[in-house]
This record gives C-alpha cells, structure tokens and sequence, in this order.
DNA sequence: AACCATGATGGAATCGTTTCCATGGAGGCG
DNA sequence: CGCCTCCATGGAAACGATTCCATCATGGTT
C-alpha cells in the first residue's frame, strides 16, 4: 500500500551508478554529462527525494529555522511570523515554531527542545533575560532578536530600597503601585546583538510630542511584558518628572490589559490621554474607556502600538504608532541565514504615526 | 569555544558502560538500579541531550508535526495554531509550519517540503483539493484537516460560461456571476476523513433564522476560499430559490474581500443583511458599509463567521457566530498524535451565535 | 549437581545521506 | 613513448541514535 520511499541507494542501484556519484550529481558536484543525465532521469522517474534526516545527521545541523514568539493571537506576532515564513520559503528552509505565551520558563524549555532537534537558527521574540539566552549561544546556537530584546541582566534589581516587595527586576515594572522609577535612562544604544527592531524610541516620541501638540500633560503608559524599551522611551519623552501612576504594566493575558486599562482610568480619572504599548493593550484600553463612558478621543485620547486591521474598524478609528511587523520577521530571517561570519548587527525599522480619529484636542 | 553537544557514546565511556545500555536507562528500558543511576548522573553531568536527528534517522520518521495554515494574519488561524501548540508541547513533539496563502500550489509544495523532512504527520487547513491531498496520504502521511475539508474534486473548473460548465460541484460557488445554482444539496456529511471541523451547518442556520427573525429576507453571503460548506449550508438555510447575486466570493486577501464587499454594496443596495464567512470578510464589510455610509444595523445587518477579540470593538460590536478555534486545534492534534491504528473520525465542534449590535430589524 | 529461566549488558547492524580517498582511464606534454 | 595530471567514479567511513542478538552471571528448581 505505502509505497515507501526510495532512497539514493535505489536510485544508485537503477541507475548503475554509486551512491556517492548520485550524491554529487544531485548537490551539483562534477559528474560527466551521460552520467549526470541518466541519475536525474531515474531519479525522477523515482519519485527519489532525499531525506532531510539522512544529510541532517551527516552535516550535524538540521536545516531549519526556529521562531519563537510570544503568542501567536496577537496580530503583530502573526504579521511577523509570516514575515519570517515567507522568507524561510524562499530560501527552501522549514521553521518550526513555538509560543511562548511570555513566560521565561517555556522559552526556555522551547529553546531545549530547539537544541533537541538540532535546529541551531532561531528568530526569537524573547520573554526571558540574558540568562535565558546566553546558554543557547553558548551552545552554538545562531539567535536573531525581532521585535525586542532580551532583559539586559537576569536578576537585575532596580528596585528601590524603599519599599519591602523587593523582588526587584523588570518584574517590579508589572506593579501596579508607584515605585520611585530607576533615573529615565535613555535606551541603551542596542548595538553588537543581532536582532530588528522597531525605533520605539522615535515612534514613542513622536505620538508624544503629538498628544503634547494637542495640549495633553497627563499622559499615561500601558504596557505589557517586553515593552521596557516602550517605556524607557516614553519616559525619556515625556521629560523628567514622570507621574509613576501614570505607568501601568499587565502581563501578557488580554484580562490582565483589560484590569490594567481600567485600573489606570479609575485610579486617575484625571489623565487626559492613553499611550497603549502594543494592540492587545490598545484593545483593552478602548474596551475599558467603554465600559466606564469614558468617550474617545472626547473624553480620553488613544495612540495604540501596532497597525493591525481592525484599529481602522474602531470608531473613532485608532490613531497608531506602525511598526512593519512583516518586514521585521522578514529581516530577522535574512539575518539569521546569513549569519555565517558576518558579525552581528542590529537593524531598526522605521516606525510611522498614522493619525485616525482617536485622539483630540485637550477640552 | 563552542562545546560540542556530548553524545550517546561520551555517555557511555563515562560511565563505563555501552551506549545499548545508556539507550536503555534513558528511554525506560531494564536496568539495574546501580547503572540507571550511575548513568543519569554522568548524562545530567556532562549535560547529554540525546540528538532528535539520530533518533529520527532510526525510526524513520521525524517526530514532528506539521501545521499547515492560509495566513497567519487572520486571527482566527492565530487561535487554532495556538490551539495546535499547546497540545503538541505537552506532547513533547515540535511544530513545524507552513503558510499556504490559500494558495493549492503553495500548499503542494510545502507538503513537499513536510515529506522532505520525513514529517509524516500534519494538520491542514487545506486550499487545495483532493488532487494535493492524496499523494500526501499514500506517501504515508497522517493528515488531520482543520476547520475545512479539501474541495471535493480536484481540476474542476468554475470557468464555464453558462451551460458547459454543468460540472455541478461546490467549486461552482466560486463564481461572482449568477450561475444557476445547483440544487442546494446539503453539504455532504462528512465522515471517515480524520478532520475537527465547527458545525457550520447549525451556526449558519441560527444566524440566518436569527436574521429572518428581525424581518431579514434580502441576506447575503460574503464567502472566501474554504468557505464552500459554509455557503452551501447558507443555502440550505435560505431555502430554495437563492438570489444568486447575493452569494459572492473573494479570495484570500485583504483587498479583495473589500473588494467583494464594496461590489455587494453596491450592487445591491436593495439588500439588507449580510453574513460574512469569516473575520477578514467580517472586516472588510465593515469598511465597505462605511465607506459607502451605509450604517450598521439602521441600513444593514451584520454577521460575521469567527468570534474574533475585536468584534468587541466596533461599534456597534459585531454579532457573531463564534467557532472554537483553539479548541478546533488542539483537538486536531491530538486526533493526529493518536491516529495510529484508531480509524479516522472527524469531530465536528459546536458553534455558538453571540449577539451583540451589528442586527437590527428590518426597517 | 545439572539445568533452565531471567535479567543485565555490550557489540554490532541499521537508518540515508555526505564526503574522503583510492582507483582507473584518458589525454597532454616533454 | 613515458609520465604526470585531471576527472569521473565507486567503496567505505562517518553522523548519533535504537534495537536485535548473543553472552554472561545469577538464582531457583528438579
């Protein structure tokens, strides 16, 4: 019934040749024109094709490509992924894939499982810190960042002293609570890591400086798990004092944005705009406002992170900062192709503000 | 610099022992208590993780699973990869994925690309027909298809002008024009192939007697590719006589599903509900009714295929008929991890109409 | 005491490919 | 004419696991 495979030894055997010289003539080797002919003949006619497995386990490497991302019902991680496939396609190399649903510990076991399968490229949307990272390349791994990078260290502590919960680490950002922010440091200037991200920095201050235009003060930060970047740079923008209740991070969860949204409009029913870090907390801010009358842009003003489709459904439409999630993935997965030698570089994509009808004048 | 991976034979030297036996205590097999421990601890010390590709290359088969999507942009395929993920992780199997773009020849040649790898089982969402689906089964491939089925006849060619065509397949929905229709057969019960499909049938015929209900006779049906059940079950629901100018159908992109709606609008003024096959047409309407200031539901109805985080958003929120979409995954997977022996079935999963104000009654 | 069953163990074959190396023939040049 | 080079070619060794099979020790049974 299942015609099994056949394998270069059968194509060899019909063809009266050797193996190796099947071999040759299939990777484009030297062969002489009769011979080179008769193969490809037979090999066709065969149905022959060769087995990944086989060339895998000789060349210790297997040919894929893996990508990690966050969760995959988030728009923007799907407009990457296909950016990522559609390159992966042209270079004729598989991905396999995992969500990572921004909890360090299943990247880590996702990146095990990676190494299990001797896919040593990987395109990643990291959740974990370096901690989790440096093992993978220590392991030999070729690892391109999209989107963002990893915590800078593991158990970094900005912290401050005050204040008993003390766990210290990005993770004191999820607080809801107004803990004394570490100085506004600009972003530190990626360089030497290979990866592609969007200028937050210049996204961020450029929907700033439009809400400011607009004669917004009170300018609150939504963000999610990965968003330190997003939020270095609203600091950064909004200039030196920065109202510590007006930052508000969820975790990945669409209920946890949804809490943090409302949260934030009740506890300070006096902000006059909302800066959402990616879609889903854009979605959960304008399901918020909603559910508590709050009218857009009347009432509160919204710039979300992220083009996706349905911002121009919404009414008002959503004014938005774009980041090219396609190009991103697409980039990434040139990077990690041909990372061989070249050293690592980090490229930016340009992000764009599309005004909609989302945010107003301060009344 | 780079520590190559230690091997199933570094193990063993070690640990004094041959590698039959370090294969044993690590896959379960027998072995006395003293070598069991003495071997996982030289395999934990020396950090060994056995090679998938040795493994692989032995058993003859990848252990991976293929996933095979239209576009990960859609958020309803993003929920039904999620959906795959999470079974296959806590199977301990990795993922690999292909996006087809709705496209037959895409979809071929990334089947291709599966078999290259000796991935032999995969989870479709498929575009293409029969005609892909069947080399796939006798090369040995376990398929299990989400959400759709493959169309039932391979070449059959939707291009006849008028009669000719004749050919009476469900590949005749594919035309704009009105063909006479053919009988609205009831869409054949699907049975034997291995497949986790949403009851279409009943959710379509609820939202169209929900549409009824309000007073709805003119409804419409925007479908995509895929959606061939979902029209014929349309049909069916509508009753004998359709007004074929109102079933009308895009491809898969963006733009011609705006496309396809704004045409409707249009040409049709007269009509007053539409049901939209799936989210992206769902979106599209929207636009497209906007765009031509037709208002939702003062001057049209809205149903929209796929429960979808923003239908929320709208305004008025869209009234939906939601299908599982992780769940669709997740099932598939697992019918496809334990497909071995147990003979195909295909589960169908229920639908569910959630109103929300895109209908209003007929005025 | 001889024998057998049982269980642990290691050697070796195997999977399908690539690649190293040796061989042999043909042709060019001195 | 002889020698050297070059190319096409095939055999065989990897790659890293699983698994069959033979071996050996042990302990219980007759």
């Amino acid at each position: 019934m299942e015609a099994k495979r056949a394998t270069i030894k059968d194509v060899a055997e019909a063809a009266g040749v050797g193996v190796a010289t099947v071999s040759r003539v299939l990777s484009g080797g030297s062969a002489s024109p009769a011979t080179r002919e008769r193969v490809l003949a037979v090999a066709a006619h065969l149905d022959y094709r060769p087995s990944a497995l086989g060339r895998n386990l000789r060349q210790r490497r297997t040919g894929g490509i893996g990508l990690l991302v966050p969760d995959l019902t988030d728009t923007f991680f799907g407009q990457l992924a296909e950016g990522v496939l559609a390159c992966a396609r042209s270079a004729g190399e598989p991905v396999v894939l995992g969500s990572t649903g921004d909890d360090p510990e299943q990247e880590a076991e996702l990146v095990g499982m990676l190494l299990e399968q001797s896919v040593d490229r990987v395109i990643a949307v990291p959740s974990g810190g370096a901690d989790t990272w440096e093992p993978a390349a220590r392991a030999g791994m070729t690892v391109v960042f999209a989107d963002r990078l990893p915590a800078e260290r593991p158990g970094d502590a900005p912290s401050g002293p005050m204040s008993g919960s003390a766990s210290g680490s990005t993770a004191d950002l999820m607080l809801l609570d107004g803990v004394p922010p570490p100085p506004p440091a600009a972003p530190a200037p990626p360089t030497g890591v290979p990866a592609v991200l969007a200028d937050d920095r210049a996204g961020i201050r450029t929907a700033v400086r439009y809400l400011r235009g607009l004669g917004h003060r009170r300018i609150a930060f939504l963000g999610g798990p990965g968003h330190d970047r997003r939020v270095a740079a609203f600091r950064e923008a909004v200039g030196s004092p920065v109202d510590e209740e007006l930052v508000v991070f969820a975790t990945g969860s669409r209920d946890s944005a949804y809490a943090a949204a409302s949260g934030l409009f009740q506890s300070r029913p006096d902000l006059t705009a909302v800066l959402a870090g990616g879609n889903v907390l854009g979605e959960a801010a304008v399901l918020a406002a909603r559910e508590l009358d709050l009218r857009v842009p009347r009432d509160v003003s919204l710039v979300m992170y992220d083009d996706v489709p349905w911002a121009e459904l919404c009414s008002p439409p959503l004014t938005v900062i774009a980041q090219p999630g396609r190009d991103i993935g697409y980039r990434a997965c040139e990077l990690v192709l041909r990372a061989s030698g070249r050293r690592p570089r980090t490229v930016v994509l340009p992000t764009e503000l599309i005004v909609r009808g989302s945010c107003g004048p301060l009344r």
